[in-house]
DNA sequence: TAAAATTTGAAACATTATAACATTTACAGG
DNA sequence: CCTGTAAATGTTATAATGTTTCAAATTTTA
């Protein structure tokens, strides 16, 4: 797997789009779970971009794409995506974005540029493993974390209003 | 300031309580804020237990009050609270609980039990180093960290089905 | 092919949050 | 005490997000 691509700088986004896809068939055929076309769809217009998208933005997509779609499908849709890794829920922004480590049992923490509205997904080891000390030393059994960076992206520190 | 209740341990509530309340007035005094009637009522109600409540539960409890309320007046408290620092939005579950950290210039770190509901409120340096490293290895400017931790607590690990 | 399970369609509804504008209250200066 | 101003609250409507329910179609299994 070749290095990252870095939301917040341009890039060949259609390489991001097309990794993504593959990987996700490659996941979904690992875990016998079906990559029907609709889920698929919706995997393909939340990584339209590295900005997250709200599940009535994925809807209106989809309408636009001809197809007459009712909330329950986009939610479904994404609540499979979800339970296979492969798009995560910001819940600081009631929307989703496309998993860059699909696959590779993490837990993700998020960048987000509130000027860009890009995100980046980080795994940072260091931080889980304070995360689950602080969790332990209070008896606490965690099971899933939720973190979630607002601020500013080094772009938009030096040069504000970009999309 | 005494040893902090822990939510999931019975404990007299009504002094966690009053301090919030007590803590609370000097807070608003010392920034010239006006904890006005609602403000303090909604707070009160907030602090009726260590679970997370909603917006609307609120905008309830204010009505059984005899209160008759609309959600803005509640949006409006809440935001206020916050502003002060005296409640937290807990974002995975669209609810409010109170700060037990009130003034003191801190990170909040939510441990919610999944079982009981009851949330702790941490403070975990070690975390916000790591957290604060992960982003400037990116140039990234942190300015908010939303950090929440579900799973079970100590007691619903022991013995299920607590309140 | 037939039965079973999964996926999708469709309509209604529930919950959470905000916009817009009118009214009241608190406060400072004259 | 009045009075002008800003802050806070009331009121109505609406937007945005998410779920329940049941029916129909599709895919899988036997
Ligand atoms: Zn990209
Ligand atoms: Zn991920
Ligand atoms: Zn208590
Ligand atoms: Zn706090």
């Amino acid at each position: 797997m070749s290095a990252r691509a870095i939301p917040y700088r341009p890039h060949n986004h259609d390489a991001c789009v097309s990794q993504a896809l593959t990987d996700a068939r490659a996941i979904c055929q690992r875990q016998n779970a079906r990559l029907t076309p609709i889920r698929e769809r919706v995997l393909e217009l939340i990584w339209q971009s590295h900005k997250p998208l709200g599940a009535y933005d994925v809807l209106a997509e989809l309408s636009s794409d001809g197809h007459n779609a009712a909330p329950p499908t986009v939610y479904r849709a994404l609540d499979f995506l979800q339970q296979h890794g492969l798009v995560h829920r910001i819940a600081s922004l009631n929307a989703f974005i496309g998993c860059t480590h699909a696959g590779e049992h993490h837990t993700g923490m998020f960048l987000i540029c509130r000027a860009c509205g890009n995100v980046l997904e980080l795994t940072a080891p260091a931080v889980s493993t304070e995360v689950g000390k602080a969790a332990s030393e209070e008896g606490f059994r965690a099971e899933n974390t939720t973190l979630e960076i607002a601020g500013l992206c080094p772009r938009c520190q030096a040069e504000p209003d970009h999309d």
